[in-house]
DNA sequence: TGACAATGATTAACACTGTCAAGTAAAAGA
DNA sequence: TCTTTTACTTGACAGTGTTAATCATTGTCA
């Protein structure tokens, strides 16, 4: 009947097998959603493979089809939280022109994330940085390099003239450095509380903006 | 024969008590060096109780006479580490008088720590920061004050007229934060390699300088 | 000196953990 | 219909922190 160059048992076994790969992804995406929220809710030190598999309904085993170790789901929870983190920086990003107006932002946008986001903050910057030296699995190359975009502004702003500084990649580490500083002293001491964050970050940022100002 | 006002039997009862209370003394040290040893080599995750009393030489429930559970443990291993630290930066304060060289100091002395005692740096501020908010215990009480080092150094800046902040303790924050920030970044990420480490924390220095002279 | 009490440490067990090898049942392919 | 592949589970191992019960030794006191 059809004139297809495919014959009908090749077009169902295609179909089968489309099926078999969305059911497995769809599987995956389950337990990596029960472990992301497992892991915001129980944090860290008491984040379980075999509670992660109770909570989607499997035996603790089958995790391992899908995820090579703990380790591995733990990093793709830590890669939803940088994704996530991404896209905020590129958004106060691209709200502003101006240099200083767009630090400014970056910086607030950074803080935010932390205060909204303490225990992926926690884990992707602060237990597990090493996370960030991981190249980036599939699914997850468009994941913004937040690092180059604050360079990015820096050196912007350097070409502009609204900067001056010696050395951009330093300047631009020391910046990453002090707000992340702030969100790590908030959320690992008590000589930072949420109240005093974000003048502290005001004060900071425009005492570096005057310390780097051309 | 003595005219003591305590008897024989007193004094022998005492020196008795005073033994067992030094060989206590002597078995919590060895089990909080060993601690201190083990965490140094194995890290926080491989951390283990079991281990610490093995290389101790004796059972593992013993530890839980010495200190009430593993947490307790590693708070002690920590408080070691505030110590040295608290120690380091005194030193570096005494060694200047002018103000921006004592900061400078100070930012040098806090990163060579972290460079030096890696672990034991993450412990302290990354991992188990909290363990800054909790009250020191017997033994620890001297235990300087880092942050309040750093408050007074500022403070004193500002009394001479070196520095002009809008507040003083948000100006120990920030450049609290952007010290230990460039220690987390090159401890936990691939961005601030050890060599870049000293460049970078100097132009950070003279920056935040630069921003907040008089 | 001998009975009693306190101290210091141990053994055994519980409820967990991550992970591996082997096995099972169902679906797919020939 | 027979065979192979796929998806998943069972059972086990070697660890973990922690608790309760127990044992031996030492100190105390009649």
């Amino acid at each position: 009947m059809s004139e297809s160059s495919t014959t009908r048992q090749q077009r169902v076994r295609q179909a089968s097998a489309d099926r078999r790969a969305r059911q497995k992804l769809d599987l995956r995406r389950a337990i990596l959603d029960a472990a992301t929220d497992l892991f915001e809710r129980e944090g860290y030190e008491k984040f379980s493979l075999r509670q992660v598999a109770e909570a989607v309904g499997y035996s603790p085993t089958t995790i391992y089809l899908y995820f090579t170790d703990k380790d591995d789901l733990l990093h793709h929870v830590a890669l939803e939280g940088f994704r996530s983190f991404g896209e905020d920086l590129a958004r106060a990003f691209a709200a502003h022109e101006d240099t200083h107006a767009r630090l400014l932002a970056l910086g607030q946008a950074y803080v935010r994330f932390g205060v909204t986001h303490p225990v992926h903050y926690r884990l992707m910057f602060m237990v597990r940085g090493e996370f960030l030296s991981r190249p980036n699995p599939p699914g997850y190359e468009s994941v913004v390099d937040s690092f180059g975009l604050l360079e990015r502004a820096i050196r912007e702003g350097l070409e502009r003239g609204d900067l001056d500084v010696p050395d951009v990649s330093a300047h631009t580490l020391g910046l990453w450095a002090a707000v992340h500083g702030l969100v790590a002293l908030h959320l690992a001491t008590p000589y930072l509380p949420a109240s005093a964050l974000e003048p502290v970050l005001e004060q900071t940022m425009e005492v570096m903006r005057r310390g780097s100002r051309a």
